[in-house]
DNA sequence: CAGTGGTCTAGACCACACG
DNA sequence: GTGTGGTCTAGACCACTGA
């Protein structure tokens, strides 16, 4: 069969999907390749854009399951929040795996970035965000050490730098200057993510600004797109 | 040889890229495949980021071409503006293609985004913007017909919905509250820009509102993340 | 027409979770 | 161990472009 069978794959997985409750699980990729009439390879693909939006999650060596509804985290742009504020917000549970923080030395990239001297030490801190059981987000932060150190990191640091930054009130923060992207997923990211290789995410690169127009802190940002909603207002000029 | 090359593939795949002058053709993907010591599946997987940062172009019974430099489309998102605006600040040919106007009427989906009752006359505008010959965004405008008719878009309309009823002047416009995505391209849309199902595109929806609040039109837009680079300063809380 | 990228298949083997 | 999804291969055929 040299056919294009994509279209009507897409629908009858969207029917199949829509049919099943919440947290039930779907017949393996063999098997429902077979019962659609594809090859798995197709099949597969298929499955990709229903995982973007947020309707399945597949897990190696578990299975392929249906997610009923997905608790979107909606935040606008006009303000700057941390990821905590802005899940807490919905009453949702909400923590950072995989903390890690790093001493680093600023490669040229970074020293351009933060307008500081190549070599100069820096602090990088990187956390997944989970929610309703599973990870939605993966932030990277970096700044330099003399801002924040290993040691101002003591007991009851969540995670978010920002929420860290405006408790100690220095160095005063006023804004931040937010790029949006949308990239594929790396092998790395998509692993912590527990996601495909090359999927779908949102991208926010962000400088962290002083009162003093100083860099104080570059943040990377990776959201799967079926878990938030991000919306800004923009004026007619 | 089941090896996981994907990541020295990559690698090799960026050297190779890097090294070719602009506007340079690339081996065929089975000789290219051959040669790289990988499938074509798995090559052709591989090229996927690459072409989703603008680095190289497809095209279906031509080849795949290298990229040099791309034409950054820059625009910051508190303020409205037109592709056209947006495109024409940076000195760049821009163009609408396909332009297609149509009479539809309002599903129970667009009744309820536009706030009008089902089945309401609806004037729908579609276009892709060109620019440095290759499509690079596609746009969809959905309004009522009692805001913008046929009889309306006379000689001279050159695709800009929001520039005709800013130089039209009624009715008067304040903002718009735009909705960032990240999406899959699904078959359409991907033959329209001339890239892969299920590539990585920006993704905006769009409500316009005039002064006395209601809703002007809903406007639906896909960019090539690799031409496109969006950015809005955030206030600190 | 010849040569390119676009789609799909069948099958192999690996990595992982769980009992 | 069994069963799942994750990666990769070799090969087929289609759709398109341009000489």
């Amino acid at each position: 069969m040299g056919h294009h069978p994509f279209k009507r794959l897409q629908s009858d997985l969207a029917t199949l999907i829509d049919s099943l409750p919440a947290d039930s699980q779907l017949p393996s990729e063999p098997t429902l390749a077979l019962k659609l009439g594809v090859s798995r390879a197709t099949l597969r693909e298929a499955m990709r854009s229903f995982e973007t939006q947020g309707k399945i999650r597949r897990r190696q060596g578990v299975g392929t399951f249906v997610i009923g509804d997905v608790p979107l985290i909606e935040s606008g742009l006009e303000i700057l929040e941390s990821i905590e504020t802005m899940v807490g917000r919905i009453g949702l549970s909400v923590s950072s795996h995989s903390l890690k923080v790093e001493k680093i030395t600023a490669d040229e990239e970074c020293a351009l970035v933060l307008d500081i001297p190549i070599g100069s030490g820096l602090t990088r801190i990187s956390r997944l965000i989970m929610t309703d059981g599973r990870p939605a987000a993966y932030l990277v932060d970096t700044l330099p050490e003399n801002i924040l150190s290993h040691a101002d990191l003591a007991a009851g640091f969540t995670g978010s730098v920002l929420d860290l930054l405006l408790r100690r009130g220095l160095p005063r923060l006023v804004s931040s200057r937010t790029e949006i992207n949308a990239v594929n997923a790396t092998t790395e990211v998509a692993h912590l993510l527990e996601i495909q290789r090359g999927d779908v995410l949102i991208n926010f690169s962000a400088c962290l600004y002083s009162s003093e127009g100083h860099v104080i802190d570059h943040s990377l940002s990776y959201f799967l797109p079926g878990y938030f909603k991000f919306h800004v207002n923009r004026r007619v000029g």
